[in-house]
DNA sequence: GATCTATTGTACCGATCGGTACACTGAGTG
DNA sequence: CACTCAGTGTACCGATCGGTACAATAGATC
């Protein structure tokens, strides 16, 4: 809908840039502005509601995107190790090696997180069941599949966290290598 | 230096129940005056540059604290497995079981991440490194002690952002239960 | 009691906040 | 050509932002 120089998913995109590196709290719709390229009246006339609506937007986008590139290769067929390894190259792409931050993340702070909760969670939930799917293929018990799926997600985020709290850059890319031989491995082998 | 009715200490430990919920961006100097009981003019007055001197304050504040709590304990002698134990019982209570957010992980955001890159990196790298010594001393050679180290800080980080995030309340506390046995596991025993 | 210094309340500053009003434009459509 | 209407720039709103000035107060010290 912008005149043909940005698309609305291009627009959302740059949205997303923003809070994903600010936070909530942090995005003024000055900068919004200024990463969009559109001046407020036109933030106003497509997200009516303000920074509401564009977190919204953006969320939407981020869980359509997630589908297509990250939930949906984990459910579909193929081998359980090769669906995760696929798993950790999207995922260092999409936080390029750990020095983007998560959207969920920033949005689990102060008011926001009840604001935002139902979004959030969706997104955190379909995540974990998406890779408790492929553990379940690779032979793993409900209980225990569902527990490492969660474990999978909790070491990505707080990889993010701790790779640029501590500067540490690659801990976060050697982070999720880790993973599939860890989500795969049968009661033993946690790692090297 | 409070009138008598609360101690530099108390002020500081609002300021950083403030900080931890609400992030840098979003803690205003109304909220932090509130929470201390103090009028902007003392707030001031104790902390003449504003935010950051707060904020600087908060940390040294929690380094100190993570010292006698957390990382003496973790470097003090004892079976490794223990000292392990301890540290889930204090971390578990210092985040309220994951209800809690951390003031570390709300400090990476934005433009507060180069600002108070010092502190915080400091206080991530006293904690791997207070882990890590556990770890040789369980026998663990030096760069699998840090690996783990590392991984046991990620775990604990990544499981109070998606215990928030996906309102799943317990996520945390099961996540750090499991910490101690993963950690001195050898090479086998990834948990249940 | 006079003095001093730490602490505080009040009033204020310019800048920016999120958001709105409105007039204008320009590309389509009849 | 007349009309419409999505899209936009400009100007503005009251509220709040982080921060400062300053005079008043108060408790200790002499």
């Amino acid at each position: 809908m912008p005149p043909a120089v940005l698309s609305r998913e291009e627009v959302i995109d740059r949205l997303m840039q923003v809070l994903r590196q600010q936070g909530y709290a942090g995005a003024s719709l000055a900068e919004l502005s200024k990463a969009t390229g559109l001046g407020k009246s036109s933030l106003y006339h497509y997200f009516p509601d303000g920074k509401d609506d564009m977190t919204r937007a953006v969320l939407g986008q981020l869980a359509a995107r997630l589908d297509r590139a990250l939930f949906n290769p984990l459910r579909a067929a193929g081998p359980p190790r090769r669906r995760l390894d696929a798993m950790v190259v999207t995922v260092n792409a999409f936080y390029r090696g750990g020095r983007e931050a998560c959207l969920l993340g920033n949005l689990v702070v102060g008011e926001t997180r009840e604001r935002f909760h139902h979004e959030v969670a969706a997104i955190f939930e379909e995540w974990i069941a998406a890779i408790a799917t492929v553990l379940r293929d690779a032979g793993f018990a409900k209980g225990l599949a569902r527990t490492r799926a969660e474990d999978a997600v909790v070491r990505i985020e707080g990889a993010l966290v701790v790779a640029q709290g501590s500067g540490n850059e690659d801990l976060f890319e050697r982070t999720i290598r880790r993973l599939p031989a860890d989500l795969v491995a049968r009661a033993a082998g946690r790692r090297g």
